[in-house]
DNA sequence: GCCAACGTTGGC
DNA sequence: GCCAACGTTGGC
């Protein structure tokens, strides 16, 4: 089983919106990087922590697990979504999506928390210029983002 | 709102 | 295949 961080902006899907709705879609992603973990690496039961981004207050606010595999994003066939990609067909489709579901909300881990640890240095989301919105977690990484809650 | 960093696009 | 231009991300 492996860990990952999943980024969300909570103006567009807080992790108050994913304790409502239990389980999501986590479509949208359009970089393939990030596809390619969800296809070749994620898997079910993986767990994940939930980051807020591009808000007032950045940082680990929430734990989910994926539950279900990759299978193709709907939002690309949807000309009336934003994420729509002319270029991809229903039997060649260009991006994936897990689906994940809720574990529980924890306190909130800001980012500049995270930065002061020093055996989470090496985390994807405090390395600068950091775009990806999911990256791999470090079990003992993980394990000591545990012991933090 | 600013702007550095990054991924993608497209002309050549 | 190079690389400049562009759009997006996201902390501040």
């Amino acid at each position: 089983m492996r860990y990952w961080l999943l980024k969300s902006e909570p103006s567009a899907y807080s992790i108050d919106d994913m304790a409502r709705d239990r389980t999501t879609t986590w479509s949208g992603v359009r970089n393939y990087q990030a596809r390619n973990f969800m296809r070749d690496q994620m898997r079910v039961g993986d767990r994940a922590l939930f980051y807020h981004s591009n808000c007032e207050q950045p940082g680990i606010v929430g734990i989910v697990e994926v539950c279900k595999p990759a299978h193709p994003d709907e939002s690309q066939f949807d000309a009336r979504s934003k994420y729509y990609d002319r270029d991809a067909k229903r039997g060649a489709p260009r991006w994936l999506n897990v689906d994940v579901k809720f574990v529980r909300k924890i306190r909130l881990v800001a980012l500049d928390e995270l930065r002061r640890h020093k055996p989470l240095a090496r985390m994807r989301i405090l390395q600068r210029g950091n775009r990806l919105s999911i990256t791999p977690v470090d079990p003992a990484e993980w394990a000591f983002i545990m012991k933090l809650l």
